[in-house]
DNA sequence: TTTGTGCCTGAAAGTGCTTTCATGAAAGCA
DNA sequence: TGCTTTCATGAAAGCACTTTCAGGCACAAA
């Protein structure tokens, strides 16, 4: 059994209020009593019980990350963003999977009560209103990110204006005809709705400068490679198919790349194909994609979290991230 | 100001033991009573606290992950197996990113003595004996991943083997030439060596059958795709290039095929390769591989703790996972 | 000698539950 | 009716710290 503060006070010969002076503010406690309880604590090998100075300082060092994780692959990036700048602040990170509605659901009423957690960032999950005012209220200080709502802090990127970059990069490169694959990680009612932003964004450009742009019959409701593979069928069989596919994601930009493997096309000579995200294996792919930071989302929802943590009536603050075009090798 | 058991109490007419009886084994309270102090609890919207009740349970139901997480791609689909594991038996998952030995060794020798944790799950790290036994001895129930102990619980595979059932599959298919292209995620001293066991297994079974394997002169000492890149450019410059070549991890695989493509090699006719571990994208990218069941090995490793926990005293436990190569279109 | 002024230090409250132990009431039995 | 047994409940200890408050003590000034 470990010691306890009240070992190392005995073994002083002071009482447990000084053992914690000199723990937590040496510079208060005389020179002399000082040296004596510190050779206490070596001896002893006392090491403070993280839950007991959490208790008494109503202060747990625990932020937590609610997210779809498993079935959406961006979250490894802003992770990553989110671990580092954590820890840094000499916060845990405990992670909340929400896969499916039922979790999300569950997770989001009981989180607050549990008051465990001195902050919670939920990643990609569309918030109603009313779930978003009864979060801001419970005192709990959240930031979100991808998604936004005016009570919460929260960090995005503009999907519209993705849509429209990636429309001037491929008009720019010459395409005349430019198809979409799109849909969305379906979580429910928390489903967050992207693909259709990004579209609409492309459409905005392509339609100014004349050029139509086709979209494959079924609009999928979910985000796997597979339906991405299905659509791009669809559109290389078509009468004038496409020259190039932006695809909403990477994920989806794989299927769409298989589906050109399988149709014998040269990447990009025969079909341009443009990704959205820059996840990890765009890179090793060679995938030509939009960029939209995932790494810097975590980081700034850390920051958005503590802005709350540090003083909750804060008002709640919106970051964009800048988007800019990846060119690799498939666009 | 959320409610407490004593408000609950108070409103009832009742004791705080009532209240907490009504909550955790409500069996053993009297039906009047009990119907009155639900009553009470939904009418202050009382949820205990989690924090209160670990303390009072000795029990935090939170169990910790410490693994390198973002220099190594595998972990995702581990980490997959145990949160939902984990999340079965109503624990929290905490992640301790350990990208540095620096980072590892802090957390090695704090954790255990901050007893925030009801158990601990390691993987990918190499631990010497010493750091073994003073975590066996400090009673944190731990379960390794990848790596092994005598003293410590863990799931496994066997690496060599690994290459040996790469090698036959190779060979089965007319292969004479075989390279190798390998390199270990260096954590300092924590360095985890799977790659050359797996290039052991590789040799056993091709000087079995008489068949030569071609390693690069500049043995790796990273395991990025772009070191792979740069050993394959090695190989296939040879003067007798491989027609296959085994990688030791599907991250590697990736730089190989970059460098197949570089060289206008088709895959599999002019070269095959096979990766290892099977990640997420091996699958999108159709990729040749041998699997080891990564989100079993989460899931094993959560029984494992689970096991520890239930029971201090009890031994050591050794799991070991089968392999089995997946064929898709690269071998 | 008395009063004032800091500096150190200890006592004690606060944190919100679980769980053991003891007690009283009610029920069962002869 | 008197005794035992069972059931339901409350009191209180325990958890392991931080922090506030008040007071003791030493030293300087009057």
């Amino acid at each position: 059994m470990p010691a306890t503060i009240y070992d190392v006070a005995t073994h002083a010969g002071v009482s447990i209020s000084t053992v914690s002076r000199v723990v937590n503010s040496p510079q208060g406690v005389n020179p002399a009593t000082r040296f004596r309880v510190q050779r206490s604590i070596e001896a002893l090998g006392f090491v403070p019980r993280a839950d007991a100075t959490a208790r008494a300082r109503r202060l747990h060092r625990q932020v937590g990350v609610l997210a779809p994780f498993f079935t959406y692959s961006a979250f490894v990036q802003r992770l990553r963003g989110i671990a580092s700048s954590l820890s840094d602040a000499g916060y845990e990170l405990v992670v909340y999977n929400a896969d499916t509605p039922e979790h999300i659901h569950a997770y989001l009423h009981s989180l607050p009560l549990l008051r465990r957690l001195d902050g919670l960032i939920i990643i990609s999950l569309r918030l109603d209103d009313m779930l978003a005012v009864r979060l801001r209220a419970s005192g709990l200080p959240v930031a979100l990110i991808e998604a936004t709502h005016p009570s919460l802090s929260g960090v995005d990127v503009d999907n519209r204006e993705g849509g429209r970059v990636a429309g001037k990069y491929l008009m720019a490169a010459g395409h005349r005809q430019i198809g979409f694959v799109g849909g969305d990680y379906a979580v429910g009612d928390y489903t967050l709705r992207t693909s259709q932003l990004r579209l609409q964004g492309l459409c905005e450009v392509a339609e100014a400068a004349g050029v139509q742009v086709q979209v494959p019959a079924l609009p999928a409701n979910s985000a796997t490679r597979e339906d991405a593979q299905q659509q791009a069928f669809e559109l290389l069989a078509r009468s004038q198919p496409p020259t190039a596919i932006f695809a909403a994601s990477d994920t989806l930009a794989l299927g769409v790349l298989r589906a050109a493997r399988e149709r014998n096309l040269r990447v990009p000579q025969d079909l341009a194909v443009l990704g959205f995200d820059d996840l990890e294996f765009a890179e090793y792919i060679g995938l030509s994609t939009i960029s939209q930071s995932l790494e810097v989302s975590g980081r700034q929802a850390v920051e958005l979290v503590m802005a709350a943590m540090a003083d909750e009536q804060t008002l709640p603050r919106h970051v964009q991230l800048p988007l800019h075009v990846v060119r690799r090798e498939t666009a």
